[in-house]
DNA sequence: CGGGCCCTTGAATTCTCTCAAACAATGTGG
DNA sequence: CCACATTGTTTGAGAGAATTCAAGGGCCCG
């Protein structure tokens, strides 16, 4: 466990130049929020693939903004069947409710090696009480988490395997594009057909086969790291799903 | 549409009456804050059962706690089929989104008749000025939203038939207990099986199907208005669930 | 070379859906 | 008061979807 937290040594971006405030995709902070954060943010953590990042009943310190990589949420019954909740892309937070509330319920693993910033709950307060603009940002993004499990669990509850496979790969792939700011090219998304059956509340040997629909119509293509996504349109009319224009959004 | 928003006139519960502040569920507002949400609440609106109280793609001016009754947000996929994503019991927060955000991107409707307080959305900025712990509360209860959700997910994705649907009777009813401060007794939900099958993900067949198997074991008894709980602690067993403590938690 | 991880495929079983019909309770208009 | 429509619950049967079980293949790494 080397390299846990680094505080202020080397390999630690600072807020300043901070790579997710300048790429257009996200509301730039200002000079004096900026400050703040860089006062707020107590160090980095660099994680492999794999690694928790936080665990069910924790009551962990700390809270963190995914900087680079991916990560997902779960939660798990205790016969050990597990769903997938979420994904987190840079620029999400992870952990809040382990801020608000007592003890975190779900939890969070990396799928790439990551690099978090890390913050102190403890100090969340302050954001409320110095920095209204914040605290809505804050409240904000709260809200747009429940917005994506609004409809992932119209997914799971609605729509049939192919769409409800077809509305995951559309969902994350339009959100690298996003986040990385790109018109056009080809998204390969890092998980494993486990990661998928686990998302979409399906067993592995049925998501292969429904994968596998997808691929004979081109629409994706798996291979070693992932899945290829080829036509994300296709898989948005299959998936009976339109994205919606999204305006640059905050985060801290 | 007569009734629609009661503003100071007769029937109108005052804030410094407010019949959820003192019940001992929520934590109590102070005198300074149950000021400011008082001139926050621009009227009150009554709805019968079945009532739309905001619509998908809707702009509305408005935001809402649920003084009295039960409502249900949920989200229709184009070709009808409908997802009953969460129930709202009295001082739940609806709406909430639309103040954020441009756009309703979920509906809500009265499951009984309703009583609702009416907030301005464009108002709300106002919390996170003047009022840093109503912020505070704000978020936290974004976050609870999101913990029922991620429950739910794994509920629809991972729990069998059975399972889940004594997992949602488990859920609902103790949530009543705890809003209404009750230790024993019976709990009507006051539902159709048309809204369980919708919320489980299921047909209504199969529902009716699985709700027979819990009402054999007499965990439940279904009858007119609804379904009534016989054995809170048997369904929690059933869905391998285990309510948490919780405190007092905040409303507005 | 062997082991682990991941993807793939077939077959039998179980679960869930649709279709169809019937029943009970309620309310309405004649 | 009855005839009729409406809404919600119940049941059976056949079709379809998804699961489990089982086995094999590819690939990488120690």
């Amino acid at each position: 466990m080397t390299n846990m937290i680094s505080n202020g040594s080397g390999g630690t971006t600072p807020c300043q130049a901070c790579p997710l405030n300048s790429n257009g995709h996200f509301r730039e902070l200002t000079g004096k929020q900026i400050q703040f954060v860089s006062r707020f943010k107590v160090g980095e953590l660099n994680l492999e693939r794999g690694a928790s990042i936080l665990v069910e009943g924790d009551h962990s310190a700390y809270m963190f903004t995914l900087l680079r990589g991916w990560a997902f949420r779960y939660k798990a019954l205790p016969d050990d069947r597990r769903q997938v909740l979420n994904y987190a892309l840079p620029g999400d937070l992870l952990g809040l409710q382990n801020s608000l509330m007592s003890e975190m319920q779900h939890s969070v693993e990396a799928l790439t090696s990551v690099t978090l910033c890390v913050f102190e709950k403890n100090r969340v307060e302050e954001i409320f009480r110095n920095h209204p603009n914040l605290a809505f940002d804050t409240t904000w993004i709260a809200a747009r988490e429940e917005r994506i499990l609004d409809e992932h669990l119209l997914s799971i509850g609605r729509r049939s395997a192919i769409e409800r496979a077809a509305y995951l790969l559309a969902f994350l792939s339009w959100r690298v594009m996003r986040v990385e700011q790109r018109k056009s090219g080809k998204v390969v998304l890092p998980f494993t057909q486990t990661h998928v059956a686990d998302t979409l509340g399906l067993s592995m040997v049925h998501t292969n086969k429904t994968l596998k629909k997808l691929a004979v119509r081109d629409l994706i293509k798996w291979r070693d790291g992932g899945c290829e996504v080829r036509d994300l349109s296709g898989l948005m009319e299959v998936a009976k799903w339109s994205d919606e224009a999204e305006e640059r959004r905050p985060f801290i």
